[in-house]
DNA sequence: AATGAATGAGCCTTCATTCAT
DNA sequence: TATGAATGAAGGCTCATTCAT
């Protein structure tokens, strides 16, 4: 008698295991029998669950950027001025579960990869784009039209950026000071908006 | 007698195969073979001319922070007022030629495996850090001490954060508007730096 | 649920087959692929039972020296006096399975890694101290305390001598002669032990 | 213009190299590149010299038993009673320079492709039958005719055996042991030849 | 004569995937 | 559902051999 609710269940194991393994070998040196020890289980039965192993990569970054949009909904919905609500997308790039080893190891691993996977490539363009709308959307009333579209840019540059280096680097574990970094060009930005995109002063 | 200095001239054919199969297969997919195959030379002699794939692989990356390397010094030596070489620094970042998808292709391959390769992970440390000390000193002049390190910080962040997204967009191409935002960001650091890393104002 | 006991099943056949390969085509002829081949599986199962092509070969002369050691136990058990015992031990280096062209090349090709090997040395040397401890056991009655020692060796080399020149002519499958010489040279010895290493009479 | 009488020097050089490459790599370690590299010469000049790896490698154990030919050679000439040319005989086969660890690598790694290689196991078959030759010879005036060709084998088995023993051991480099019994047992035979291949007395 | 660059076949090994149980 | 045995296709690497210089 088939247990129900087992599919799940299950796929989120694995799901979890490929995180691990790629935090712990990389995404070149991992396997599906890597995978399958780190869950616990038999190497056949991943593709009772996973059409085949690009499948289960690419469940796995669906996996953290669905974390990530949870995170970015549950604080934004706590937001009530737009300041509040930009600081609240910041802070939500910069989670602590998200902004670990582990995580960040299969972020970096799977980005070299999307280039080849069009599934891939497509849900880390909508991760941009929802970034970027959700910015634009707390930016509206905060700054002139004409250059919500360049801050968003640079915001969400800015957090990418310090994500990068942070993970590089191994500097994970402390996300306080990226954080902070993102908040003081934020408030810097939005004291003087009028000087964004406007090229080098004479 | 064997044609003299082939060695040089072998090996960076042989990095530039390489470069162009991670651009084509992605870095995953790049196999010895296909390397060979795009230098037009046989599997075997890679051998020759590297230890082995990882250290073909590693001196990719080394010829590509090279080259940028070389940008550097070259707009920095023409460069006279602090200003301007703020302005190098961020010209250098954003070439043509390294902002291009074959070597954006190469740099985010690479990244994915330099946790897993020491020697891949201090190269790259190594232009973080030179980045970073090249913004300091052009810094050093233009606001006061204790902000030089956070702009800094902010300053390298945003390149690499405009790159990755241009990168993972395949935006790349035209490097005229991560520039732009670039040097608009900096400009408008270096109007208030007493703001940055100051937190969110009330 | 997969068939169970398979393990030292197939073991045992790639050890078979490893033997029959060495025999065919030599040691340094015998590779993974033909291996499989002659075991009647593919390649890559191989190295789901043994570690690497070191650890098979191992296995294979870990094997032969196995069969001997029970031979030696088999016969030197229905032995009943320390005469019986000697030539019990002198039966066994002469089985006829042993004594077989397709074993005999294996010995002889696995001898010429053992210097290489320190797993093959290891066992190697196992075999040779077992041979003289048995033989040093069954002769403690018979000989003079003095002459035990060079008296084992000199039957152990003389067992060892006769089996390398006949596997070298390729003169095995009857072990009668090799058997018949080493008998009449115990009972020699064993009729004038005082001479046994006094060096050349003047 | 090409040196004269290169050619015999330069094969002598290659054969040396050769031979050290197998005692220090071991036979199926042993490429072209590295006797290339112990004889101080490029790998390519290997194949003016040697028809192929395989020729050189036969050139290498014709060297080996040349040398032990040449001692067997010169001892029996200074030999004068046939009990002296028996003692000459068993002198010639531990020679310390053949009783090396060096040289003990080589013979144990080529008996071991002997089977494969017809030539290789011709010029085996013919060293052989000299040693047993010449053993024969020197027999025949002091054991009954038919006797004579039993002994022969017998000692001849045991100065085989006793190499290979101390061959396989590492015990190489103080032939006096083994020198001392095969001494004793020639003599310990001379004195009952009757014994010989006379089976298990009562 | 001599070099070492170059080839290409072949080897060991890994691995995603399938399948009998 | 789950196992792990089994397959077969590559992949990285080695190496004997050839060849232009």
């Amino acid at each position: 008698m088939p247990k129900l609710g087992m599919r799940p269940i299950r796929r989120r194991q694995l799901v979890d295991a490929a995180i691990a393994s790629i935090h712990q070998y990389g995404l070149g040196e991992t396997t599906i029998a890597r995978i399958a020890e780190k869950a616990g289980v038999s190497p056949g039965i991943i593709h009772h669950y996973f059409a085949d192993k690009d499948d289960l990569l690419f469940e796995t970054m669906r996996h953290l950027l669905e974390i990530l949009r949870r995170h970015a909904v549950a604080r934004l919905r706590s937001a009530k001025t737009p300041r509040a609500r930009l600081h609240a997308i910041v802070e939500a790039s910069f989670t602590e579960d998200q902004f670990s080893e582990t995580v960040s190891a299969a972020w970096l691993g799977l980005y070299g990869n999307a280039r080849q996977s069009p599934r891939l490539a497509r849900i880390l363009r909508l991760y941009h784009a929802r970034l970027r709308s959700n910015l634009v959307h707390a930016l509206k009333s905060l700054v002139a039209p004409p250059h919500v579209g360049d801050l968003a840019e640079g915001i969400a540059s800015m957090i990418d950026g310090l994500w990068l280096r942070c993970a590089l680097r191994g500097q994970t574990g402390d996300a306080r000071i990226p954080r902070a970094l993102t908040h003081a060009y934020v408030e810097a930005q939005l004291l003087r908006p009028a000087t964004m995109a406007s090229g080098p002063s004479e």
